[in-house]
DNA sequence: ACCCAGGGTAACT
DNA sequence: AGTTACCATGGG
């Protein structure tokens, strides 16, 4: 399956360092690659468009890339707010996918008081030790090939003290405990409760889940960057014009603050 | 040597 | 309900 996306219609290159996912590497060459859903997808820049290709259908690919919503609508919106207007012309391209659930719940388990390039490491790890070999590299384990596992035999991932709640994450999906197809049909604040029933899991942790695998776009993950855009623009919360795609906001708000230091009014 | 990183937990007031 | 030390690891 090869698709093509207008360039004006996502900025891969933000998008897949924004920090929702952790497993797209860009090579010598600028071609962005992937093993997503046991596949292999690449992503390229041309003059006429985004390429991206993998044995994947159009379907499986107009869903992961989130092909159907039109973020100019969300632009629009935002930019009543003078502070989201700038972080929105910085960041514009950024599209907000839909992942994996299992994947996006250990990869954000992982992401606690930890950093992206480890978490990247600490993840590719993972997936080589244990993930099925795919064709490009090593699928991102599922919790039934990962079942049974303990917090020693995780260490050559050297999470350290997230080791345990990886194990703990992949023993609940397993035993049923946790239903991860469930959480989808969930509100917000119900889902959020659920995923938290997990050690290791907290609010933050719990919003980035919902946000970027299971795209409930009213979910806003407070991490220590978007806590200083609240501090500094916004100390009596989010303005009315992002009611409803919090999380989409978000991810301009962080990827901003992060790429420049600071948003320009 | 010290601080920080897409935080959470447990043990305190 | 709101604070605080501690948690492994690695880079600046």
């Amino acid at each position: 399956m090869k698709l093509v996306i207008k360039n004006s219609d996502i900025d891969i290159k933000r998008t897949f360092q924004c920090g929702q996912c952790f497993r797209w590497k860009q090579d010598a060459d600028g071609v962005f690659r992937a093993i997503v859903g046991g596949k292999q997808i690449t992503a390229r820049e041309t003059a006429d468009g985004v390429v991206v290709e993998s044995e994947h259908s159009r379907g499986f690919l107009e869903n992961y890339f989130d092909l159907n919503t039109d973020y100019g609508e969300y632009i629009r919106r935002f930019s009543a707010d003078p502070v989201l207007k700038s972080a929105c012309g910085h960041s514009a391209g950024i599209r907000i996918l839909r992942q994996e659930p299992f994947e996006t719940l250990i990869g954000f388990i992982i992401s606690q008081n930890n950093n992206i390039p480890r978490i990247s490491g600490i993840i590719e790890r993972l997936c080589e030790n244990f993930g099925e070999r795919a064709d490009g590299g090593f699928a991102f384990p599922s919790a039934k090939r990962l079942s049974g596992i303990t917090a020693e035999e995780l260490a050559p991932l050297r999470a350290g003290f997230r080791a345990r709640y990886i194990a703990d994450a992949v023993r609940r999906v397993n035993s049923g405990e946790t239903d991860l197809e469930s959480v989808y049909a969930m509100p917000l604040g119900n889902a959020r409760e659920y995923l938290k029933q997990i050690v290791g899991v907290g609010d933050k942790v719990a919003d980035c889940v919902l946000l970027f695998a299971f795209h409930k776009l009213d979910a806003f993950p407070k991490d220590v960057w978007v806590r200083r855009v609240m501090a500094e623009y916004y100390p009596n919360g989010l303005p009315e014009c992002t009611r409803g795609a919090e999380g989409v906001a978000q991810q301009y708000l962080f990827d901003s603050i992060r790429a420049d230091g600071l948003i320009k009014v």
